[in-house]
RNA sequence: GGCCCCGUAGUUCAAUGGAUAGAACGGAAGUUUCCUAAACUUUAGAUGCAGGUUCGAUUCCUGCCGGGGCUACCA
């Protein structure tokens, strides 16, 4: 509001002051930065063009004839091109008091029409979740909160990647090595059962290409004839066609993972509006094919394979039907579009999807627009970088991952054991304790990945546990607890938490002031989110705001202080800080104790 | 080989083309008769290299060096 008019000041100054209209966007009003004395700053040296005098005086020029337009200004300095404006004590107070009524601070008006449809998580029941999938299913679950805030009517939607060869992998291996196992007989999580011969087909597998590569084949020739991928090849076949006993198989294994990922996704805290099933969707996919075929968008080759040809869009040759007619991702990953589409009508539809997957991505959209589907170029791929460890990236197969499941586990047993070196679980019941250190855990591990920009790799150092001091999620936890308690205390001494009209006090201590300029940023540090898709923002924020909560309460008593107004401004400033921290934690899926 | 992404303190992360490149961890030194010390204060320490555009470049462009991803009738 204020960043607006003073926008509107300047442009009117600008003309008066050298005949020149200039729009708002074009001028450089920025925040001042933290060191130095100002509220707005506004950078002049694109101005000089017009004033043609040095950035010294036109700045000054500027800063006199908004002194005289703005009331809020109560004074400016100039270091070199840059206008530092101090606005009054009384319009940050203001500001707060305006703040501190509005029942959702910060979160944006509902926006009516199409709803977003998002994509994330879109696990492969051939495997547990590992921590890759912790950071897609956080920030998906994030963006969905994000958008949500910006007024978005949100559908999150889950695709379980059920089907296809190497769902069909597991399945020969179980067949072959399995002995009827079962998670029961086992004591293996359904996911963990499944992954376990996932990993003991590749070992297999390899074995054989070696035995074959010894009798003089080369690699490649090895990869395509050893028995094992053959006979997965047969069963992929086989579960095309419908066939009995391969469905039955299939279904057993496929509930056992899935199960396992319910666990795990409750204990994650996220969830879906609607969970396709790529084993539903490819058969729709299929039908696209052939249609695209008989357009004469798609080609069919010699062995009976269909293919995109996009070499002329800076693309390949991309495969869609195999030539034993089943279907490969892209096939089924066409369907799963449509079939969205059709179920939504969505103004856009967004997949939190790695950056490995980007030419996966780009070869979608182009088959989709030569398919003549306007919705193409709506669909957007929210590219996130990968999770490497110390020694590069993990690998499935290779068994080089940090399951997910055991992950929590171990941020649960580190939350606890600190927690307990600090002699902080004495008063808390088993429940009480045992749901703290849940929730600490999870925001340890929720914010050390969520405040990395998704576009960006990130490295995950098992040796390290994730701190609990400094930027983390506990340490806004903390701040948030510190703050329960003291509004606790300020509800006792008989104050009220939020505005009730009484006589405000005339000026404000640097701290009070940073706290109160921190949380008016709120409602737009939401609508970057939301524009950038990166929950990032939210929780670089809130770190700045608890660290700057943190020098306040150090240094300013609130409640120990003998005037009683200044005692309700630093009440109020507590108790807005409570709330914007609170919801911006739950922007990022983050819970927040009332004490710890 | 082709296409794409990334190089910032010892380490992990920040920085709409703007001022003296911010934090945190780790290192060094402090703060508790005072609202929770999981906090606060002080301190040392960085833009891979070379050009270019610009009043101004970590940011944009080119080349080089280094790392990663994709380039499957895997997903």
């Amino acid at each position: 509001m204020i960043e607006k008019k003073l926008l509107e000041v300047i442009c009117s100054a600008v003309e008066y002051l050298y005949q020149q209209r200039v729009l708002p966007e074009n001028l450089g009003l920025e925040k001042t930065r933290k060191e130095i004395d100002g509220d707005y700053t506004l950078v002049v040296f694109s101005l000089l063009k017009f004033s043609k005098k040095a950035p010294e005086i036109t700045a000054t020029e500027i800063g006199t004839y908004l002194m005289t337009k703005m009331p809020e200004i109560v004074r400016f300095n100039v270091i070199k091109g840059f206008l530092n404006l101090i606005l009054s004590d009384t319009f940050w107070i203001d500001l707060l008091i305006s703040e501190s009524k509005q029942p959702e601070f910060g979160f944006h008006k509902q926006i009516s029409g199409p709803p977003i449809v998002l994509e994330y998580s879109s696990p492969n029941t051939n495997k547990p979740l590992h921590l890759g999938h912790i950071r897609n299913n956080l920030l998906g679950y994030s963006l969905a909160e994000i958008l949500k805030a910006n007024g978005h009517h949100v559908i999150k939607v889950n695709l379980v990647n059920d089907r296809g060869i190497h769902i069909c992998k597991s399945m020969l291996a179980y067949m072959k090595w399995g002995n009827s196992e079962t998670p029961d007989s086992s004591g293996l999580k359904g996911d963990h059962l499944i992954g376990k011969y996932y990993v003991l087909f590749d070992k297999k597998y390899k074995e054989e290409i070696r035995g074959l590569m010894d009798k003089g084949l080369t690699e490649e020739e090895a990869e395509k004839q050893a028995p094992l991928m053959v006979e997965a090849q047969e069963i992929l076949r086989k579960w095309e066609a419908k066939d009995h006993e391969t469905l039955e198989l299939w279904r057993k294994m496929n509930s056992w993972a899935n199960e396992g990922f319910i666990t795990t996704y409750k204990r994650l805290g996220v969830n879906f509006d609607k969970i396709y099933f790529e084993s539903s969707t490819y058969l729709l996919g299929k039908k696209l094919v052939i249609e695209g075929l008989e357009n004469g968008v798609l080609i069919r080759k010699e062995d009976g394979s269909v293919w995109a040809d996009l070499r002329d869009e800076n693309l390949d040759e991309k495969v869609l039907l195999r030539s034993d007619g089943t279907s490969v991702y892209m096939t089924q990953d066409l369907g799963t579009a449509q079939l969205r589409y059709d179920d939504f009508h969505p103004s856009s539809m967004i997949y939190v999807v790695g950056n490995e997957q980007n030419y996966h991505f780009d070869v979608l959209k182009k088959v989709l627009a030569r398919l003549g589907k306007e919705y193409a170029s709506r669909i957007f791929h929210l590219s996130y970088g990968m999770v490497e460890l110390p020694e590069g990236r993990m690998k499935s197969r290779e068994g080089t991952v940090v399951d997910a499941d055991d992950l929590m586990d171990e941020m649960f047993f580190t939350a606890e054991s600190t927690t307990r070196e600090l002699g902080k679980v004495d008063e808390l019941s088993k429940e009480e304790a045992s749901q703290l250190f849940n929730t600490i855990g999870l925001g340890a591990l929720k914010y050390f990945i969520l405040k990395v920009d998704p576009k960006k790799n990130m490295l995950f150092d098992p040796r390290e546990s994730i701190d609990f001091n400094g930027n983390t999620g506990p340490f806004i936890q903390y701040t948030y607890a510190r703050i329960c308690s003291l509004l606790e205390k300020a509800k006792a001494a008989g104050f009220h938490l939020k505005y009730n009209h009484g006589a405000k006090p005339e000026s404000l201590l640097s701290r009070e002031k940073e706290v109160i300029k921190l949380l008016a940023q709120f409602p737009e540090i939401i609508k970057e989110a939301g524009v950038e898709l990166n929950p990032a923002v939210v929780a670089n924020y809130s770190y700045d705001l608890a660290k700057v909560f943190n020098q306040f309460y150090q240094e300013i008593p609130v409640l120990k202080e003998s005037d009683k107004n200044k005692i309700k401004l630093r009440v109020y400033i507590t108790f807005m800080t409570m709330d914007v921290i609170k919801k911006s934690m739950s922007l990022l899926g983050i819970e927040v104790p009332s004490k710890m």
